[in-house]
DNA sequence: TGACTATATAGCTATCTAGTTATATAGTCA
DNA sequence: TGACTATATAACTAGATAGCTATATAGTCA
């Protein structure tokens, strides 16, 4: 568990970058429309309606999570179909459920009367 | 690559948890202080200093850091010492660079010419 | 062409937050 | 005790943004 690790990236541009792709990840309703889209792609209207919001906002969240990349367009007609680009955003979540997760196991040992750190 | 992962959380509670803690890692300031503390446990002082920043702003960023759990707080005479408590976030930063390092390089073999999405 | 549909965008408001300055808290040391 | 130091907090400002309504854009079909 005590592997080096590469320093992580330093030049205050690279910092940006990063905060900003973890900004795109920091909204439950752009969460939500990555959950949905998991199954497969999916048109703005399925998606507006899966997630039980207005199709502008659903517009405007499928817009940011494009422009960083999580997602590509489609468009068939006069319909939009968008799907997963970057499939990197799963493993992400996954991270931070694990870690949430042991986080709340610790917490609750502590109400457990268990040790933690 | 088409292993089947298990389905991401899905309460809306679980998606604000989720969020939350991307939303701690959203902001270049703070994850310059993680990126100094992988160094090793440092003082408030030391850390205002290692990223150039004023004392007070650095606290709030360490509160916030803390209340997630990324960060342990350990004090000392008077002066606190803080430190690493979740290892994975160094993981989550390491997956968004190399992510956002594929999305680069995808751009660069556009302008050369290449094939791309 | 016009009526219709799907998506995108503009403009607005309420809320949030990073950074600042000033101050409070709490520990040390004489 | 008082002077000093380190950190935390309060109060404020400026900028960002999620969601809303209204509207624009663009594709389909008669």
């Amino acid at each position: 568990m005590t592997k080096k690790r590469q320093q992580m990236m330093m030049t205050p541009e690279a910092l940006k970058l990063v905060a900003a792709r973890f900004k795109v990840l920091s909204d439950p309703m752009r969460l939500n429309i990555l959950r949905v889209l998991e199954e497969g792609e999916m048109s703005v209207s399925g998606i507006t309606e899966a997630v039980e919001s207005t199709q502008p906002n659903i517009s405007k969240h499928l817009k940011s999570l494009q422009d960083a990349g999580f997602v590509n367009r489609r468009q068939d007609g006069n319909t939009v179909y968008y799907s997963i680009a970057d499939e990197s955003v799963y493993e992400l979540c996954d991270l931070v459920c694990s870690s949430i997760q042991e986080r709340l196991k610790s917490q609750a040992s502590v109400f457990a009367g268990g040790k933690n750190v």
